[in-house]
RNA sequence: GGCCCCGUGGUCAAGCGGUUAAGACAUCGCCCUUUCACGGCGGUAACUCGGGUUCGAGUCCCGACGGGGUCACCA
């Protein structure tokens, strides 16, 4: 039989993590099995629409590399993949529920229900619907029908008993009947809630696993109830468990690091999310960490699933991109950093392609980029003490005497390239017999202004250009003999 | 609160009755080095707690504690 998985999220403008994580679990397993992946959009709350949130879904899928077999855009053999646009079809599955028994009309308005939750709040009980609409007669359901006071279907469910089902990471699972609520299939608009039209679609899409967030873990009883009642074949259940931002707190949108776009603004590379994404939660059994989309599909197996929820860790992620960073061809990394490096240096004529050499191996996210490099566009202000440093055998009073000995090497540098800087300032080191560190401390910290840059000295004084450095190494003499 | 799930270092995580309890990130130290980063080497650090079962328990059972989920005309 083939396998046959779906990622159906409701277009809320948004692809949060854990959502981009179930997309690519469903993904990688229908590759992996060698089934279809299907994209099926839930919009049944009307009040929720917006605008564009459909593009999110397919840029955010198809960027990342999870492409799908059947949606609304490629079509399909059971389509619409919409489910606004399969409104009528949902309502005659209820009424054939209820003529079975298994579901009911129920008159009762959103604002008596809201009542009684509250009565029953307050008396600290559990709110049940007490199946107060089940026990109208034939005619006094008909007579309200006809006289076109809204309504609702709720399905029927048992009262006593339990209810047991088999999930593929949780095992077997049982809840007590006495437990389930008589949920709404049918809103009073006609629109089917997303419990109905989820097992509805599920099944006419042939539907085989279910992967989805273990949130609904204990309403699964109550689909099963559904399935049953039709006489459908109940699909797999791969119930996965939440990703969190700490022991106690899911992503959140507050703390910007719970959608996809998030990340990409703030210069995460896509392959190295949803590299890390995959392994929060799943693990292929050996010690394998990097993996392309197409060998995450050859290690992936569900049995691998963990059933313990898992914190996303910043951490790792920024680690997994500095490592795809540092793997990163160089012109693509160019062409990758040199928006950033535009922030800050725009008005320079700073050397990009050198500075981009120099800053691969350390660039761990995109966005901390200007802020290391924007010393070169503006001297910062420094204090003395970055003169002192133990091990280069350097302090101010060093700095002030090495500097001095420095300069005229430098202005007499026939050409400003870094290998001729960097003889012509060794050269004269040695011929002095100081110490390296003792001059290239202080020179790199009077250029610079920084304890630390992306290269050294002969780096930084070629991006900077001969003008430049001179000018910076003639305000640090300055201010280091005034203090002197 | 009822029901359900989960519990190995700070984090991810291997382990499926007998192990010196892997590995990765983070952290710390050393080396390399004109800073930082990269790279190399090494260190600190864990089975939530009680009871059982067993010759033997991180692995099985029960309980406690802790955390999470769910109880909508949201999905």
């Amino acid at each position: 039989m083939e396998i046959r998985t779906r990622f159906a999220p409701s277009p809320t403008g948004f692809m949060h993590l854990g959502g981009l994580r179930t997309a690519l679990y469903n993904y990688l397993f229908a590759r992996k099995m060698g089934g279809k992946f299907i994209l099926r959009i839930e919009d049944t709350d009307q009040d929720r629409y917006v605008e564009g949130a459909t593009e999110v879904i397919y840029d955010t899928l198809k960027g990342c590399g999870i492409n799908w077999d059947e949606g609304p855009d490629v079509g399909g053999p059971c389509g619409p993949y919409v489910q606004s646009e399969r409104k009528s079809l949902y309502l005659p599955y209820a009424k054939q529920l209820v003529e079975k028994g298994a579901a009911y009309y129920c008159f009762c308005t959103k604002e008596e229900l809201d009542e009684r939750r509250a009565a029953a709040e307050a008396k600290g009980e559990v709110f049940k619907y007490d199946k107060h609409c089940l026990n109208l007669s034939k005619e006094e359901i008909e007579e309200k029908l006809a006289s076109g006071i809204p309504y609702v279907i709720r399905m029927n469910c048992p009262t006593t008993g339990e209810s047991t089902y088999h999930d593929v990471v949780f095992g077997d699972m049982s809840f007590p009947n006495d437990t389930l609520d008589d949920m709404i299939l049918i809103k009073a608009d006609g629109m089917p809630t997303y419990n109905f039209a989820n097992v509805v679609d599920d099944h006419l899409m042939g539907i085989t696993h279910v992967m989805r967030g273990m949130e609904y873990l204990s309403s699964t009883p109550k689909y099963n109830l559904l399935y049953n009642a039709f006489g459908w074949e109940i699909p797999e259940y791969v119930h996965l468990t939440t990703v969190m931002r700490d022991s106690q707190h899911k992503l959140s949108k507050r703390d910007g690091d719970a959608y996809y776009s998030d990340f990409i603004e703030k210069g995460y590379l896509k392959e190295a999310l949803i590299n890390y994404l995959a392994l929060v939660g799943w693990n292929p059994g050996d010690e394998r960490e990097f993996f392309t989309m197409d060998e995450l599909v050859e290690a992936f197996d569900i049995n691998r699933l963990n059933n313990a929820p898992g914190i996303f860790d910043m951490d790792k992620l920024t680690w997994f991109n500095a490592e795809y960073i540092r793997k990163m061809p160089f012109e693509d990394y160019l062409a990758t950093v040199t928006p950033w490096f535009d922030k800050v240096l725009a008005g320079t004529n700073t050397d990009y392609r050198r500075l981009a050499e120099l800053m691969q191996s350390r660039t761990e996210v995109f966005n901390r980029v200007p802020d290391m490099v924007r010393f070169l566009a503006e001297m910062p202000e420094y204090d003395l003490e970055l003169y002192y440093n133990k091990k280069m055998k350097s302090d101010s009073q060093v700095a002030l005497e090495n500097l001095q000995f420095i300069l005229p090497v430098l202005e007499s540098i026939p050409e400003w390239t870094e290998t001729v800087i960097h003889d012509k300032v060794m050269e004269a080191i040695a011929a002095a017999g100081k110490k390296n560190g003792a001059v290239l401390w202080p020179l790199r910290i009077a250029i610079s202004g920084q304890a630390s840059t992306p290269g050294g000295a002969f780096e930084i004084a070629y991006l900077l250009g001969r003008e430049e450095t001179m000018k910076r190494l003639n305000a640090a003499l300055g201010k280091l003999s005034e203090n002197a």
